[in-house]
DNA sequence: CGGAAGTTTGACACAGATCAATCTAAGTGG
DNA sequence: CCACTTAGATTGATCTGTGTCAAACTTCCG
C-alpha cells in the first residue's frame, strides 16, 4: 500500500557472505528471487499466530520483534529482530506459525515467496546451510534469553539485552562507540525478559545512577563496556559471529 | 569403551518418515551413514561447552539434556531429549558448542561424523530439510520454555513441562495412557525451569494433593489430563508434530 | 548395614509484582 | 503557537511468590 521503492537484495547477500563466500552463480541466483518491498508502520502485525504464510519477510530497515500473548492477556517476546534478519524464516519448514511478528518502529521489509526459497535452497545447498545456520543462531539467542530469565537478576538480564543488541547491530554496521537507537518502551523490555514494566524502570534508574549507561529518547549510551559486560558475565559465543574470531 | 551392539539407524529413518516420504535412494545413503555405537552411564557429559565436536549424537535409549552453567555455578537446562533426537544437531553448522550436552539416564547413542551428514544434505535437498525443520521446532520449544520462565506461574511452568513431555514422549510410542517415566531429579526440573528445588517440591506436592499428577520413583501418571493442559495453558502446535493435523 | 543422593518441611528473607498516583514529553487539532 | 490528549516514565506503598538456609526424613544401592 505504501509507496515502494525499490528494495535491495544487498542486504541479503552481505548477510550471507559475512559467513561464507558465495560463487557467483550463488550470488546471481539470489539476485534474481522476486521479492517485494513495502513500508510499515510501527506496530504492526507481520504475520500472527496461526498464519500459514506463504512467504518470509527479509527486515532492511527498523526494529521488529516475534511475541506471543497468552490467555490471560500477558505477552512474551523472544527475539527482536534488526536489518538484515529475516525473522521468520522458520515458517518456511514450519508451515503454521506458533507465535507473532510485528514491527517495533517503522520498517522497511521485503517479501520473498517460500517458493523461491525453497527452490533456492535446493538448488544451493551452501546457500541452505547459511540460512539453517541462521536459525541456529536464533535457537542459540532463545537460549541465551532462557539463562537471563532463569537464572539472571534483573539488573543483570538487561544488560545482558544491552550488551548482546549492541553487538548485533555493531556487527551490520548500526552501532559503534558503544552507543545505539533502542526503539524500545520499558514494558516492551519488561515483556522480553518476564520483567514488569516497573522494575524495568527500577532497573534502569539503578544501572544509570551507578553511571554504567545513559539512556533517553531512545538513544541507548553504554559508559563502560567492560562493567557491563562483567556484570552480566556477557560472552558473545552464542552469537556466532564467525568475524569476531578474526 | 562399553560393549556395543549394532546400534541402529531405523530411529533416524523413522523420525524423518514421520514428517515426509524418503524415496529409496535417501533410505538407502541414510543407511549407509557411517555410525559409532556407544553406552553411556548416566550425568556424563557427551560434548561441552568450547568444544569443536566433529560429529554429531542421534540418542537411540535414555534421556539426554543440553545446559550451561554460569559463572556462579547456577545451571540452565535448555531441553531435555529423548530417542530419536540428535539433541547437537547445531553443531553441524555452529563450530563452537555454546552449551554443554549431558545424559540423564544410562543411554545409548550413535555418533554420525558431521562429515557424512553434510555430505548427506548436500547430496538430498529433502533430508537437509527435514533436519532443518527439526532444529526449527527445537527452537520453538526453547521460546515455549521462555515464556514459561517469564510469564507462567510455577505451577504452570511444571505443568507445560510435564504435558510437552507426554506428548513428545507418546509421539515416538514412548508413553500412553498420561504415563510415563520421568528420570528427572527436582533439582534438574528446578533447573530447568528457573525454580529452586525447594519450590519446585512444593510445587509438585501442591499437584498432587490436588489429585492431578501421581510421581513416585521417577513414575509420573497424569490423573486429569484435561485439567492439567488447561491449567496451564498446553497447547501442542508448538511441538509441530504433523501427525496430530491428521 | 551404612552412606549418599534425593525429598520433604519449616522459618525467614527478599526480589520483583501489583496498584495507584503523578509527572513528562511528544504529538494533534484548532 | 498553544491548549489538550495520550503514551510512556517515574515514584511510593504494599503484597507475594519464590529463594535461601537448615534440618530431618526416605530411598536406594553397594
Amino acid at each position: 500500500m505504501a509507496p515502494t521503492p525499490i528494495p535491495s537484495l544487498d542486504m541479503l547477500i552481505r548477510k550471507l557472505e559475512s559467513i561464507a563466500r558465495l560463487s557467483d552463480e550463488e550470488r546471481r541466483a539470489i539476485e534474481r528471487l522476486p521479492i517485494t518491498g513495502r513500508h510499515l508502520a510501527a506496530h504492526q502485525d507481520i504475520v500472527r499466530e496461526k498464519d500459514r504464510p506463504s512467504q518470509c519477510c527479509l527486515l532492511l530497515e527498523g526494529w521488529v520483534c516475534r511475541y506471543q500473548v497468552l490467555s490471560e492477556g500477558k505477552r512474551q517476546i523472544f527475539s527482536f529482530h534488526i536489518p538484515g534478519d529475516i525473522p521468520d524464516l522458520q515458517s518456511l519448514h514450519l508451515r503454521v506459525m506458533d507465535h507473532s511478528v510485528c514491527t517495533m518502529t517503522q520498517a522497511t521489509v521485503a517479501f520473498i515467496p517460500h517458493e523461491a526459497m525453497l527452490e533456492l535452497t535446493a538448488t544451493f545447498p551452501g546457500i541452505a546451510a547459511i540460512l539453517w545456520r541462521d536459525t541456529l543462531v536464533d535457537g542459540a539467542v532463545f537460549r541465551e534469553w532462557m539463562t537471563g530469565m532463569g537464572r539472571r537478576t534483573a539488573l543483570e538480564a538487561v544488560a545482558h539485552l544491552f550488551c548482546e543488541m549492541y553487538v548485533k547491530l555493531e556487527a551490520v554496521g548500526l552501532a559503534r562507540d558503544h552507543g545505539y537507537r533502542l526503539p524500545l518502551t520499558q514494558a516492551d523490555l519488561g515483556d522480553a525478559l518476564g520483567l514488569s514494566n516497573v522494575h524495568v524502570n527500577r532497573t534502569l534508574r539503578e544501572m544509570r545512577e551507578s553511571g554504567l549507561i545513559t539512556l533517553h529518547s531512545g538513544k541507548l549510551e553504554i559508559k563502560h563496556w567492560q562493567e557491563l559486560a562483567k556484570l552480566c558475565d556477557f560472552d558473545p559465543t552464542y552469537l556466532h559471529l564467525e568475524r569476531l574470531a578474526a
